[in-house]
DNA sequence: CATGAATGAGGCTTCATTCAT
DNA sequence: CATGAATGAAGCCTCATTCAT
């Protein structure tokens, strides 16, 4: 009779919980856990609590399914776009292409991760850490391979590796912030993984080199 | 009447507010914004939650008071670390010491920074956005200098430098969680500022003398 | 298509409607009115939600309904084992015998008479307090004729009778409770009926011939 | 100004909890555990719903506060109106005024005890059958005391004397809901017990003498 | 000023119950 | 009829915040 209604939408499960991740996803990022209301979530879902509590039986349950949920696309991301079997570093540079175009894509889901999932007690940290971990040990890979590529003498000390991987991450993680805030003239994501790809690059080398910085005075 | 009872010492405002500021910091830090109690805040900092309420207004209004305290903190470190006149590599070192020893130092304040204050709305995001903005600042000028030093022929464009700003920034704070974190074999604020010198200062000599990355294929 | 499907087993009303009035009962005896869920009287049923409604109407009539049914059942046990015609202590004796019997083989049932339906309002505790009536109703008749084949020889005020016979009644539900508390050594229903007609009978036959206790200072 | 205001009468923390538990006695009795709300039960003792959980933390806990101040009420009721010293006979029969004097000065607290407590769950059914078991206890030692005034030959075997003891408690229990509910025409407390005292006092003492009931046909 | 009494507002969660398919 | 989608209403609990003493 009437097109127009609005209320009793019927789908199918499978659709309504992804609009419900989609919907916490938004507000989680808006607004950080604890002070994202499960009455928002519903509401910007289309959907009423009862439900969300059917599919998702818990704040808690719900914020880790978001977790979840953008940790698996951005590392699914990552992986889709290195080519194994390129040389170390088309794969680092291909990497972090596919790390910034997917952060750029899906800010919400960037900032859950980044900023919410940290910031709220174990059952959550663990598995952003584990997410952030399996970055470390891709770039952890890249580095070591590009050290030997670079023709290095002697292997670098394992907690210098694990040093210059965080660093990595933490400067693509902040210039994927960097690069969202910048509106107007946001850069590709081409420009920044290439700023990234420029500092980071020969500062490996120097090291695979064994050529170091050293303080003059020290 | 009584000379044994020790809770309602009289201190004046500067201590007894410095010592509510130090409780909140230690809360926020450990619970987050919003889980965060006055009730808990007042106990720690062994007050009544009407003298809280009484010098610094409301929950809003004492965050704030702890984000400003912490970020004047943070700067007055990195900038009392570096001698202004010595070379720039030399200030990047010492202004990386300084941040590492300081972060280290007071990881409670550092969190509040890094972790609960951009997550949770405008006025406090804004605080630590300009927090930010000074380091990002300090390392900018660093870098213009860094790449005049080394002979730059062309100036390298604004938008690149305040890139490899923020990749900077990032990198050191993601390494000031990453040396935080590892408890028992925590590396010193030595050798996390050379993990990241060393990995920095060749990739910003690269760049000054334009000697660049390129796909190769592209 | 397939044999091998277990649920939509198609069942006469008659025999569903039986199915889940177990399950409710059996439910609400463990759970209480309030905290039984539909859900899991229906689950428990082996019956969709909405045929236990369509059946049943609502929570409020399902529990009535149990109630009524073990009221009946209870009723009928105890009527069915006296022998009208028998001697007054035998009809006791018997009653008191089917009394304990059917308790004990019913325990769910019994449940919700005793502890449930009495604590939620009216519309159940006027069904339950029938049902009551109708035990209370027998035995005094019971005790009349006692007092009479006893020789008794003026008739007992009627609040007195009343009283005797609620004490009886509420003698046998606690004993009904106490013999199916004891789990190892849980007394016949024989054993149990006896210790109640040895109280009850000889305090009986004293009233019925005029003698009482009386306090010895007053 | 105006000695009418209503809202914010300031009491000390003991009154007010006392008003909060006669509410949530009397709410507890009229609807039962899971129907009473604590909103209804804040309204009747006049605060609002946030103070009754600084009180008392929680609705299980407020019920288990309910439970232990009227067990230990009637308890002590019934301990009082007893002499010590007193022959067997007479302690029963001024214990079983005690009795029914609490019970029918508290008929709330009653309820409480005797329908709603046992009703829901092991954290309260447990307070309410040690209660009950002191009961027993009592009514234990007086039938064996009785048996052996009343020149018992042998002693009575303890399953029996139990079980008696359950019979004689749960007639009494029965009573004081009749004589609770007959309103307008409720017997005192002095008849209420006479009635029990005749009924059981004589079956008491043919019991110490060996004297037992036994079907004629079997 | 310290203390303890007090609360409005709001959040998470659960049910009994109903349609559409 | 069985199924699964869907919700209004209500309940427990907590918190930031304020007075009176």
């Amino acid at each position: 009779m009437d097109a127009t209604q609005t209320r009793p939408k019927r789908m199918p499960r499978e659709v309504r919980e992804r609009q419900m991740l989609d919907a916490a996803v938004a507000v989680f990022a808006r607004r950080g856990y604890r002070a994202a209301s499960m009455d928002e979530i519903a509401e910007l879902a289309g959907a009423s609590k009862p439900l969300v509590y059917l599919y998702l039986h818990s704040k808690e349950d719900l914020f880790s399914a978001c977790i979840r949920r953008e940790a698996e696309a951005l590392i699914s991301a990552v992986r889709g776009a290195v080519d194994r079997g390129a040389p170390a570093d088309r794969r680092l540079w291909d990497g972090l292409r596919g790390f910034f175009a997917h952060t750029a894509a899906h800010p919400d889901g960037w900032a859950v991760l980044h900023c919410q999932a940290r910031t709220h007690g174990e059952p959550f940290a663990l598995e952003v850490a584990a997410l952030r971990q399996q970055l470390v040990d891709v770039v952890t890979r890249l580095i070591t391979e590009t050290a030997e590529d670079g023709g290095c003498t002697a292997p670098l000390p394992e907690t210098e590796v694990s040093g210059l991987a965080h660093a990595l991450v933490g400067a693509a993680e902040s210039l994927a912030g960097w690069s969202n805030e910048r509106d107007g003239a946001a850069p590709s994501e081409r420009e920044t993984a290439a700023t990234l790809m420029n500092f980071a690059w020969s500062g490996l080398e120097n090291l695979a080199n064994g050529r170091r910085w050293a303080p003059v005075g020290a």
